[in-house]
DNA sequence: CGTATTGTTGAGCGTAGTCAAAGTTAGTGG
DNA sequence: CCACTAACTTTGACTACGCTCAACAATACG
């Protein structure tokens, strides 16, 4: 069932390993991870709110996003997961999953057991210290989101979300032109962003026509980086990664 | 400097130990967790943004408030935090403060170094899985906060707000009647809920001419409770608590 | 090539914001 | 203990940002 696929899980030891410095010694642990591949399709579920589960979840290709829908029926998109990200460090931790992650494209996946995590995370303090790192800067993550809703207009939210995704997108060794993968359609940034689909249309154009960006189906490009910082109020510290080195 | 006060920390063992099983060996060691104790005024900052630090703090009485501000001023209240909660679990795991936390009664404190912190949690893999699930119920509500920002209109904002307050102070063990202790103003409401004061205060008007609540400067009444849950569409399972015994 | 999904446009509306002033409460110092 | 002041709450009139509804265009996909 479990396997130790050597070098499957990459992405995740990378990103932990740019972030937290971690010996020979652990990162060959993390990499004798006993792990469960799979794939999943756009919209498919990698974990179902309501769920209860013994695994944690890596994402190894692709995008997915967190959500969690009011009672009247609004879903709020709180998190964008990319290569590397850990998700649901939850797993029997908590009693049930609060909040559903899906796939925003096309995925590729890693299951492991969350009692491997907790033994490796008890026998290597490093790699303790790299993953309380990780879900300390997720948490910021989601502070800033918050901050975006709450104080920032449109315009701001949208060009915001634009640069993180792209900062991220460095820091994860995806792409590294001006142009970006994109994998949200209107409707879904307008779920991030706690805006309906029509008013992230016209903010979108209002960011084009003002030549920041470019956007096409699956991709976003960056026209005038600066212009976009400002535009969005953006300032990556809140990532706690190291600077994006293009203008 | 650091002394090992003994009780000094028990708000903090009884929430821990009220949502993970622990034993008395965890319990004692926590209880020998080196601290130091402070007071702080309202409005003290317990951790400024930026700050570099290498304890975290311990909210053994009061209330305090998380909140991180855009780069034109908007003030985003992210969290509220009452006696028992742990603040600042970062320390030195990351460069520096992302957001500030400060008073919003006046508090008893308690600082503990982070590295006594990692340690015990090596030390007890309970105290970590702990620790761990303190974390992830943060990251809960942070999430619902979120929620109640992009997608609830004003009314469930504040109901929702007033709600969760109620149900966290009776699991920490504060108040217990239909009075409850409420330490934000109106300004302070709007910037945990993303409104100004003024309609902050039209809001909670019209909860009040539903006989829904009463509020005094520095208390809450609830006076119809399945009112206040329905108004502001709030289910507790966010809170990964037990349910509120009265109805 | 046909159909579903996504993106775009327009008109009208409503929730929440802005600005400004008055009323009320709490806190402070004489 | 009272007077004064600062902080907080309340009210009113007006504004505007973003929502709603509805239709249509463009794109992806089977």
């Amino acid at each position: 069932m479990f396997t130790s696929d050597t070098g499957a899980l990459a992405p995740m030891i990378r990103k932990l390993a740019s972030r937290s410095a971690l010996g020979a010694a652990e990162i060959e642990a993390l990499g004798r991870l006993p792990c469960r591949l799979a794939t999943g399709n756009r919209g498919s579920y990698l974990i179902r709110e309501g769920d209860r589960t013994d695994t944690c979840v890596v994402l190894l290709s692709g995008f997915a996003y967190r959500s969690r829908i009011s009672g009247y029926g609004g879903r709020q998109i709180t998190a964008v997961q990319l290569r590397g990200d850990l998700i649901g460090l939850h797993g029997d931790l908590l009693d049930a999953a609060d909040h559903s992650v899906q796939a925003l494209t096309r995925i590729d996946m890693a299951h492991i057991p969350q009692q491997s995590m907790l033994d490796i995370a008890t026998q290597y303090p490093a790699i303790a210290r790299a993953l309380w790192r990780d879900v300390l800067v997720d948490g910021s993550v989601s502070r800033e989101w918050l901050l975006s809703v709450g104080q920032r207009d449109a315009r701001q939210r949208i060009a915001h979300l634009f640069c993180e995704m792209v900062v991220r997108q460095e820091a994860a060794g995806i792409g590294a032109g001006p142009r970006y993968d994109w994998p949200m359609t209107q409707e879904q940034l307008g779920e991030a962003t706690g805006m309906t689909a029509v008013h992230v249309n016209r903010t979108v154009q209002s960011l084009r026509a003002d030549g920041l960006i470019d956007t096409a189906r699956h991709s976003l490009t960056i026209i005038d980086w600066p212009g976009l910082q400002a535009a969005g109020d953006f300032k990556q510290a809140y990532l706690h990664q190291p600077a994006r080195q293009h203008a």
